[in-house]
DNA sequence: GACTAAATTGCATTCGAAGTCAATTGTGTT
DNA sequence: AACACAATTGACTTCGAATGCAATTTAGTC
């Protein structure tokens, strides 16, 4: 640490491939910076006879544009942050949408928030790399929301909706999805006593999935419903089921869970701990559509979100705010599918 | 786009916050652009006075550090690459990666591969943005492995060995664990006949774990395995699965799957589709230790890849090597913990 | 071949922060 | 109070590429 200055320049002789400059390749080929410069910007007026020579020495020399000056001077990094609470629960989504940020030549500055409390510490480093834009899968305050709009960055949120504020979303409609799985459970009969399996207190799409669930159930009548919650957890989803079960001294006719990793969770402390049968005994209905959900173990029937749609979605809204900052918001409201599943009893 | 000029003119009023740069702060401050640096500099040589009025200043005008003017000029850019070949297999990783690699305030530029077939264009990009380092959990060519250190950019493979090339790895022994899993076997009796589900022809994972059950079994004088590959997927794991019913006309006392999740197709399929018992009339065993194993409806035998020390020793050596980019390249080899589960047969 | 318009090229400046070095201020000693 | 020496501070340059503008070349026309 005390030989800093003599070491790095030590560590510049070693280095013996040091960085090749647009300097470098214009000296080479004999023309101006300039030249180089144009030869990788699209569009840009430059003669045939120019952009071989210049191409040649780029060849010749190795020369790679640099992108974070390139990004000093065109105040366009390229770079988009994606913010998600847990990356666990959304690998298809971040997959996604890495994927079709890459298509378009942008790249993704990942950011995992363990728990929700380090945002502004995040965030602060969001500021910090100049991103073009950002997709939000976590909650945020108003007053973080409305520190974008401060600095002008573009954001789209992924399953967060807040309707008072004006900011563009993508999301699946929770409540519509909810009632559907609902009126497939009415549909088959027999289901008089329900329990409902939330998400944590503080999650907004639990909590619309949630009431869904409930003004559909009130709906058709029903008034013995259990509710306990989890937190999104298979291990939750256990423990939640034990917890209805212990509550009302028996299991009900149907267990409505927030998300699908509870409802596997909650099936299998049904059919392995609590000796019954689904959807022999009692049927269990999830919610997001993920792959184990078409598995044969659980063939759960649940409301598949479209990822794909919504990840094109969320991509394109968010870049086409980049390209043009004076759109305004839009909220992009996606139909969930009902997956029918064999876990629902008829 | 004839109008550039005067629109970005435009633009550039609209936005009433321009950005607030050090100079701006120093002005404000009464000091110099210099100072302004230092007073972000750790450990620089700063009065308690001037980083009071600097600091004053900061809040006032909400300046923000610029992270890519500064990675200009100091050549740090202070964010790493992680290359991933598919995230959905990697969930875990990358969100550990992404978790440590916050911790120690370095970001992640993350590159998901669909095809093996675009990594060249990857990598290209990776260049571009002057990455400190890189993590890869995805196939290299040794060409392309050379070219990071043709440019001097410390790289560290996940779980890719390539035995003959310096370079540095983090991975778990995959012979080792797959031949204790095999050891479990044996314990358990009357395992006589064999099927072993693979992974893809290229993979050289794949290859490491289907060698050692190979070793092991051959050792232990088995002879009788029929081998099929499927491509790492749910999907495979159940069409395997059948494939090998239909080659050898009945089931296999076990069967061994390169990966947890063909693990769960091979034992739906026999238990849902095969109308056979698991446990009771065959063995079915993994290897990765998803979360999944451990449900009640699997509780699979499998290989638990200590996928947290793995993560972490990715990290720190990365870092150490950005740090000091004549460290010797390192390879890792973590052990993997046989998870006994109840899927075998006793 | 002369002349105008259009296309191409180079010069010089810019983006925002960090580091070098010299100038200045402050501290401690006798 | 005078001096040596350490701690602070500011002016200026640098990182690498993009761009406005002027200079130059080329193409097009009669």
């Amino acid at each position: 640490m005390a030989d800093t200055g003599s070491s790095s320049r030590k560590e510049s002789f070693a280095n013996t491939k040091r960085h090749v400059t647009s300097y470098d390749v214009a000296r080479h080929a004999g023309v101006s910076q300039s030249a180089v410069s144009r030869c990788f910007k699209p569009g840009a007026s430059v003669s045939k006879r120019m952009r071989d020579r210049v191409m040649n020495a780029v060849k010749e020399l190795g020369y790679t544009p640099n992108a974070i000056a390139r990004g000093l001077i065109t105040r366009r990094s390229n770079m988009v942050a994606v913010i998600v609470s847990n990356l666990n629960f959304y690998p298809e989504v971040v997959s996604e949408l890495s994927a079709r940020f890459t298509e378009r030549g942008v790249h993704v500055l990942l950011f995992t928030l363990d728990k929700e409390s380090d945002v502004s510490r995040t965030l602060e480093q969001v500021w910090q790399y100049q991103v073009d834009g950002v997709i939000v899968a976590a909650h945020l305050t108003p007053e973080e929301i409305v520190s974008f709009d401060d600095r002008n960055i573009p954001l789209v949120f992924y399953n967060r909706s807040y309707d008072d504020l004006k900011v563009s979303s993508v999301s699946c409609d929770q409540v519509e999805g909810e009632r559907a799985l609902i009126n497939r459970l009415a549909d088959s009969g027999a289901h008089n006593s329900y329990a409902i399996i939330s998400g944590p207190q503080d999650s907004v799409v639990s909590m619309q999935r949630t009431r869904g669930a409930q003004q559909r159930l009130k709906e058709f009548g029903i008034t013995d419903i259990t509710q306990v919650s989890g937190d999104y957890s298979y291990a939750s989803g256990r423990l939640a089921m034990q917890e209805v079960v212990n509550q009302r001294g028996l299991v009900p006719d149907a267990i409505v869970c927030a998300n699908d990793m509870m409802a596997f969770g909650a099936m299998d402390q049904l059919r392995f701990h609590l000796d019954c049968d689904v959807p022999g005994d009692t049927s269990v209905v999830g919610f997001d559509g993920v792959r184990a959900a078409s598995w044969s173990s659980f063939d759960l029937a649940t409301v598949v979100q479209p990822v794909e749609s919504m990840a094109e979605a969320a991509v394109s809204m968010l870049l086409d705010r980049v390209a043009d900052p004076d759109l305004p918001p839009e909220k992009r409201l996606f139909a969930g599918v009902v997956r029918e599943g064999s876990s629902i009893r008829r």
